[in-house]
Formats: C-alpha cells, sequence, structure tokens
DNA sequence: AAGCTTAGTTAGATTTCTCTAACTTGCGTA
DNA sequence: TACGCAAGTTAGAGAAATCTAACTAAGCTT
C-alpha cells in the first residue's frame, strides 16, 4: 500500500477524532469525510494491516507511531496553509477547505516556504 | 465526462504545444506528462468527443473554444502559483512542480487572493 | 520494392477508490 | 425476552486512469 491523498485524508481525520474523544470511530470518520461506512471499513482494513493505526475489541481506532507521523504532518500542513490563506485575504471557511487539498500537494520545500512567511506579516 | 485533475493536466499541455509549435501531437504530450501513448490516445478520444480539442486528419491537435478556457484558466493558474512560491523563496524548480498539482486544488476566491499578493512584495 | 522507424490506436489487464446491498453483532428498551 | 436501531463488515460492481503488448499506417532509406 502506498500512502496517497486517501490515505493521508483518513489519517488525519483519525487524529483529529482521537485528539478530541481520545479515539476514533468508523462511523464519524465516515460523516466526516463524507463517505460510506464501507469505504472507512475497507480503508481501516488496509491501513491496519500495514500497522497505521491499531483497532482494538470495542472498535476504538488509535494511531500507530508510524500513523501518528503522517497524520501530525498532514494535520500540521492543513492549519498552517489555512492560517496563511487567510492571512491573505481569504476566508476561513474556504481557506480550511482549500488547505485540505493543498496539503497533498506541497514539497517539504515549499512547505518550508510557506511557514516562514506565515508567521510574518507582508504588505 | 468530467473535468478532473488529468483532464485538466492534458488542455493545458495541449495549450503549451499549441502556442509553441500551432499544433500539439500526442506522442509530445506523452513525453511532458509522463505517460504512454496509449494513455494519451485514450484520454484524446474522450477529449474529442467531448469538444474540447480538434484532431485533423494528420493528427495535430488543437483546442476548441471550451477546451481552450479551461486549458487557459489552468495555465495561469500554473504560473500565476509558481510566481507566487518563487517570491516566498522556493526554488523554481520546486515551484513549478508544485504549482502544477496546487492549480488544480484551488478555489477561485484563493487564486484571487493569491494574485493580489503575487505581484505586490511581502515583508 | 523491402525493410525500418515513428506515430498512433486498440485490447485487455491492473490499480485504486468508491458505491450499494445485504449481512452480523451488540445494546437498549418496551 | 424480543424487537429494532446503530455500528461495522463483506461481497460485488463500477468508474477512472494507467500500463503492456500487439497492431496499423506512413514515410524514409537503401
Amino acid at each position: 500500500m502506498q500512502v496517497n491523498e486517501s490515505i493521508e485524508d483518513y489519517l488525519e481525520q483519525i487524529l483529529i477524532q482521537q485528539e478530541k474523544n481520545g479515539c476514533a470511530r468508523s462511523v464519524d470518520i465516515a460523516t466526516s469525510l463524507g463517505v460510506t461506512k464501507a469505504s472507512v471499513s475497507h480503508a481501516t482494513k488496509l491501513l491496519r494491516e500495514n500497522f497505521y493505526i491499531h483497532m482494538d475489541d470495542d472498535k476504538c481506532i488509535t494511531l500507530t507511531e508510524s500513523g501518528r507521523e503522517i497524520a501530525e504532518r498532514m494535520y500540521q500542513r492543513h492549519r498552517v496553509l489555512a492560517q496563511f490563506l487567510v492571512r491573505l485575504g481569504v476566508r476561513e471557511e474556504t481557506a480550511f477547505a482549500d488547505a485540505c487539498r493543498m496539503e497533498h500537494d506541497i514539497s517539504a520545500e515549499t512547505f518550508s516556504a510557506i511557514c516562514r512567511h506565515a508567521e510574518k506579516g507582508w504588505k
């Protein structure tokens, strides 16, 4: 399995829910990502087989070390990109939605350039 | 057929070649996009069927009005985004590659915010 | 003319992601 | 206890993009 956009979205969403509730549930992942439970089930099976997540007996999903690493990277990108866009004058909602797609596309070099400017101001 | 990332890339590449050589050729599209001739053939068939391109008897590919509209939008985004990233300190090559993916993802709102800042400076 | 090279097409397979539909399982409540 | 709901799984299908391999068709070159 290669880690692609879809997989990254699942991992990021699991992180968000895990931070909020202690663990993530399939049904909530489905709602947040706008996909069916069947799709989540399929994805979590893959993620489990490749040791990116752990699912305990009562279906509570948590990230493993390697899953968390990817999820944190995506979530950080998501937040920094959204903040950056807001400072460029984009409405918060649009910024968040666009950042959600951009986070998968940019190189480490571009991300660090954006990090440098997301905090500073510009004229 | 819905216009997605892949289709946008084909149209943009056809525009670039059309500007340079008067028309685009399948083999050059394949080389530029890093896909096989078979993939280009499949894509151009779709694009023809949906009236985004025209292919004359000697296989010379040109954009129709509606194809050109999409291609121009993508190419403009590509250039503006790349320029913007360069001004943020990203190396030209990386900027161009990242812009190539970002161009498909950003909303009109985000693009116009970036346009406003791509020309101005920032500190 | 015969053979080579290049461009393009077609057929068929593969991969990836998603869906619907039908199923199991567990829990709560009437 | 029995019913029904909610969560999750499985099977099967479809869409989209790509690939390889084999083909056609034109145009050069000897």
